[in-house]
DNA sequence: TACAATTTTGCAATGACGTTGCAAATATTA
DNA sequence: TAATATTTGCAACGTCATTGCAAAATTGTA
């Protein structure tokens, strides 16, 4: 299966083996964000918890995928489009949390919008997430 | 002690106790937002933890205080200001993590911008959290 | 002020979550 | 194909958060 994410995995420098293809797989077909949990219980065959923590960790160190920060106590994960080089993320779209189904999903053409902070403050990054409803759950 | 304080509690009709008066004050004189292992360390007397659970989850429901969204996995929770009704909060101003000290400021007079989101998106709410270097550690 | 009713607290037990060390299994390189 | 390097899975561990329940504290009322 799966020739181009082989590649990638390639392209990045990483051993090419079955859990990070599954992983990889689950993230292009995920139609948002994935939290650890997800993939726990998405992976066809099942892979063990450590190896997806690690995982997960190489795939964001890699520049493969981004966390996702969230009001509640979890993090999710996403697929970086594009431009993002090892150890040098370009996050910077707005992302959007559904109260109903709890999708998330990366809004990659909403960007996040500079706001001018008191004097002292030296921003370097930011974020933003956004809930609300999505077109799904919305009738 | 805080007679204002017990005066907050009485008004949002909670019971008056040592715990929570304790909590309450040590957000009043914290610099930024607490997480709950800050409350567990500054407290005085010492209180147990799951009373400071929930403590905070019931001082959150009336109003009292809002939590923070992260990118790490924690959560904190910093003072409403004004006008929070119990279960209604107004919490639309950003926030800042410095990523030298890890301080989390309230930055109550910047308002998160709106974001005009694709089609089919129903906002309700957003967040913003800015991160960077605060005042005293920048050098 | 004292008593009954309600609320809150602290302890114990439990479960979810994440990390680490290490040996076995797998992938890569030559 | 063999040697080397990487990754995986298991076991053990520690932290964090939640729940039930009895004891303690608070509140409302007489």
């Amino acid at each position: 299966m799966s020739e181009p994410i082989r590649e990638l995995l390639k392209k990045n420098h990483m051993s090419i083996t079955d859990s990070r293809l599954q992983i990889l797989d689950l993230f292009y077909h995920a139609p948002g964000a994935l939290a650890h949990a997800d993939i726990e219980k998405k992976a066809s065959d099942k892979i063990d918890r450590v190896t997806i923590y690690r995982t997960l960790q190489t795939f964001e160190e890699k520049g493969l995928i981004h966390t996702i920060p969230s009001a509640d106590n979890s993090v999710k994960y996403a697929l970086c489009k594009d431009h993002c080089a090892e150890g040098h993320h370009h996050d910077n779209h707005v992302h959007f949390v559904c109260e109903q189904c709890s999708k998330t999903i990366c809004l990659e053409d909403v960007l996040v919008p500079e706001v001018k902070l008191p004097d002292g403050f030296e921003p370097h990054q930011s974020n933003m997430v956004v809930n609300g409803l999505c077109n799904d759950c919305r009738s």
